[in-house]
DNA sequence: TGCTACAGTGTTATTGTATAACATTGCCAT
DNA sequence: ATGGCAATGTTATACAATAACACTGTAGCA
């Protein structure tokens, strides 16, 4: 069973069914090992953010919840929001206020997160070298790190190929 | 005339008169250079940024701005923001909504800032390393970068301590 | 000198993002 | 059952950013 390295773009062409299933099994297991409830909510937002790869505003997410004749209000899905990011299910992408599942929970990682301007698609790596250097510079300055955001902005390949062709 | 290597972050004692008044000299520069103009709000909102190491919210701009007669709405506000960081006067820090004079303006660098939990000093740094594999990281994706955002949050040298302490 | 073009600013209104504060519900343990 | 607590519901509001359009001043040019 070997994991296709992925080495371009999720969006390109992927079985985002098995994407989607793997994750919210994932997060069952997590939640259930650290002994906290993946309630209904939490477990529909997160389905919502794993519908793609591209980040979900939180009130898009409500219009869809909305749509299913649930029609929350603002806090229930930021509530649910808080306890998918304090679980590491989700990243906040903080260049777009919005939300993306993650793609290693339960590694114990430091993302970066590639983020596509034309079509929005993202893609998560977890390279120890750029997270180690940070460590690095913030040792030498004497600074205790809490949290590292890393967010790369430009064209996914196949946008970038789009833009080239035109 | 050598720069202290400021090994510690900038808030712990530093000549800040010195420091803002060098930003608003190299940003006069700047703008002359490039044939655009510091108009009177552009530079009172940059000195306003200046007056601390602490980003500052647009609302918060405002306000101070405000206290001075001049009661300005938030477009005008923004529109001044959009200026500077265009011309790579200021960052924004997204983490935080909030905007940070740049230390290094003119010198075509990618920023890493550190910013403090708890005081909200921040400081800038612009290590090739770090953006160097990123980038590559990028080209392994086959990714083409427009833009990198790297935020550290944490506790500062002092602020550490005084958490240690207490 | 007067005209034009345009960058800059003013003004009003609205959209979008996030949280405060407090009431209610449902579950579990004693 | 009942007290405690996590989760959710509800209302209102704070905070952040932009849309759309009007006005002004200046710089280039006839
Ligand atoms: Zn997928
Ligand atoms: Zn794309
Ligand atoms: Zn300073
Ligand atoms: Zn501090």
């Amino acid at each position: 069973m070997m994991k296709p390295v992925a080495p371009s773009f999720p969006a390109s062409s992927h079985d985002h069914r098995h994407c989607m299933h793997e994750a919210l099994r994932t997060a069952e297991h997590l939640c259930a090992s650290q002994g906290v409830r993946l309630t209904a909510i939490r477990r529909r937002v997160l389905e919502l953010i794993w519908r793609s790869h591209r980040p979900s505003g939180a009130y898009e997410l409500l219009e869809q919840l909305a749509a299913e004749g649930h029609k929350p209000s603002p806090p229930t899905v930021y509530r649910a929001l808080e306890f998918l990011l304090a679980h590491g299910l989700v990243h906040k992408i903080n260049s777009r206020n919005a939300y993306v599942g993650c793609s290693h929970a339960g590694e114990s990682h430091v993302a970066q997160i590639f983020i596509c301007d034309r079509c929005s698609n993202t893609t998560e790596q977890a390279d120890d070298a750029v997270e180690r250097r940070i460590r690095r510079n913030a040792r030498d300055l004497h600074f205790h790190i809490r949290e590292q955001t890393v967010e790369i902005a430009g064209l996914c390949p196949r946008c970038a190929e789009q833009h080239d062709g035109a």
